[in-house]
DNA sequence: GTGCCATGTGAAA
DNA sequence: TTCACCTGGCACC
């Protein structure tokens, strides 16, 4: 499931299971043979992620920038490693342990300064505790594009996918098409300690789970009538009753991904004050 | 069992 | 604008 918590959550998995370790490397699937090859036998200092690219480092200044894009999977296990199921790119092995690459949009060998490169192209993310939030707004205030694009635009906020982007718009009050530059500061910074405070609990949880606790009881509802279980506000609830005002909610494309939204507690319009 | 859709991105056309 | 990636969950038969 990967939006920026996965990534994460694999970088952390990565390092506790290799990170030290001389490992052998390789491509059982064949695509990433020539370069896993130079990696087998040397041994690996870390994993890290940014939004949702993955960076494995080796000595002698080697680095794989992982991807996993729509589909890809990223699996570490106890060793011993089983015969490769399916189409696995990269395998990675160390005495203890193995990891299993699949699907991913991208895996390649990376110098130094194409890792540096992908980094420049990303905007802040909120699992980073130095990252700078600043960064986004000037993005976001100075946009007229709709908000619900600019969130999944990762050079304006890494990490971000289809379902944080949904659930974070719901819990903010703020229509996807929003113009960006309409949004106020306030709500900006609302927003962003939000996503801090969300892509964290995914990293603890392992998903994405975005109700407020006092919705949790219409969630249990609705769970009964849509035979599976309701862990989000809007995100696939397409034709469902919104858990807070009943509207129905509604979806859309949007920056080429469906955007969910609950036309009752989500206005494109919100009169700046009442009374 | 079959077929569609999906938490994403970049290359090819 | 379309395709590739080529997994996996689930609705439907």
């Amino acid at each position: 499931m990967p939006e920026g918590h996965t990534l994460f959550r694999l970088a952390t998995s990565l390092r506790d299971a290799f990170a030290g370790d001389v490992v052998a490397s390789g491509s059982p699937q064949g695509r990433f043979e020539e370069s896993a090859a130079q990696l087998d036998g040397l041994r690996l200092l870390e994993a890290s992620s940014r939004g949702k690219h993955l960076f494995v480092d080796f000595e002698q200044d080697r680095a794989v920038h992982v991807h996993l894009g729509l589909y890809g999977k990223f699996v570490v296990r106890a060793a011993p490693a089983p015969d490769p199921v399916g189409q696995v790119r990269w395998r990675l092995v160390s005495g203890s342990a193995y990891a299993d690459l699949r699907g991913a949009t991208a895996c390649e060998l990376v110098t130094p300064e194409a890792r540096q490169a992908i980094l420049d192209r990303l905007g802040p993310d909120p699992l980073d505790p130095g990252a700078d939030p600043e960064r986004a707004w000037a993005r976001i205030s100075r946009s007229r594009a709709p908000i619900g694009g600019l969130l999944m635009d990762q050079a304006v906020v890494a990490g971000v996918g289809n379902v944080y982007r949904a659930e974070v718009l719901f819990r903010h009050r703020l229509h996807p098409l929003r113009p960006g530059r309409t949004l106020r500061r306030g709500q900006f910074a609302a927003l962003w300690e939000d996503l801090v405070v969300l892509l964290h609990d995914g990293v603890r949880a392992g998903q994405i789970r975005t109700l407020r606790p006092e919705d949790a009881a219409a969630a249990r509802e609705a769970s009964t009538v849509e035979h599976r279980r309701v862990k989000n506000y809007v995100y696939r609830r397409q034709g469902q009753p919104c858990l807070v005002c009943g509207a129905t909610v509604r979806t859309e494309e949007l920056a080429h991904r469906n955007s969910f939204w609950c036309p009752r507690c989500q206005p494109v319009f919100r009169s700046r004050a009442v009374g």
